[in-house]
DNA sequence: TTCTAATTTGCAACGATTGCTAATTAGCAA
DNA sequence: TTGCTAATTAGCAATCGTTGCAAATTAGAA
């Protein structure tokens, strides 16, 4: 996702306009590596302008999505979550904290059963324990 | 996913009972390979048992994937779907039509940016267009 | 400064799923 | 075969994440 000066430039020549709640939401989501859900980035804006609505958040998630700023991402249950990180890469979801880490991949896997089957897309989800919850085991 | 008879005697060494809407749910399910979601399944159900609940149907169904008889799987937004293949394997969505495939990898690709995860599971979702729906692209 | 289309907000509605409860029933034991 | 009781079913309400809608507000071009 660009910065929110070059965003803002983005969405005036897209005929939309650059409110403040924008502008917040620009501010939160640049080179944010938490893939925050709506919610928990409506919990963070309410902070700095409260009274911005939840409806907002979803509403400029989706636009910015759909300029191409954002990609969703959806690990196993729960919310949708946001990610600035177009680039291509995958994700590692720690089981006990639920945090999301970026991986990359460095070659695509042979496969077998595709049986004709044309891929234009591939997203692995890991599931697992991340460092520091790794870190903090008990002994048992 | 073992086969009704099997699941019959595997309930009831579990206390669970086996009753005529379960026995229709495990025979629908044995050898399924549309990865119906549980509305689905209740749909093809309710025809050959009227008034048979939707309830059960997701009941029934969380009874065999906690069984380890099914596994659950969801692809991008809709419902989750329920798979009787339990082998390790990963799943292909048709764009077009929302079928769902199986697909196997021969080996784990390299990864980067694990960090120190540890990782448990791992699960593509592949994205693109499946053979039939290939084949009837008409051309533009 | 004016005007208008875009935006925001709040709330209703939606789809998927689960919680709850009364009525029913599988299946063990006598 | 009959009783008993815990498990199950069905139906409905409630939940969660998300989107549709409409009225009031506002960005930003003219």
């Amino acid at each position: 996702m660009r910065s929110p000066e070059e965003l803002t430039t983005a969405f005036r020549a897209a005929g939309l306009k650059v409110t403040p709640q924008r502008q917040l939401l620009f501010t939160l989501m640049h080179n944010n590596s938490a893939h925050p859900t709506a919610d928990s980035l409506y919990a963070v804006a309410s902070k700095q302008m409260p009274g911005i609505s939840l409806r907002t958040v979803y509403q400029t998630l989706t636009d910015l999505t759909e300029m191409g700023e954002l990609r969703t991402i959806e690990v196993g249950a729960g919310a949708m979550r946001f990610d600035p990180n177009v680039s291509d890469h995958h994700h590692a979801v720690c089981d006990v904290c639920g945090a999301v880490q970026d991986v990359y991949v460095n070659q695509a896997p042979e496969l077998r059963g595709l049986d004709g089957f044309a891929v234009a897309d591939a997203h692995i989800v890991y599931r697992g324990r991340c460092a520091s919850c790794s870190a903090s085991v008990k002994r048992s």
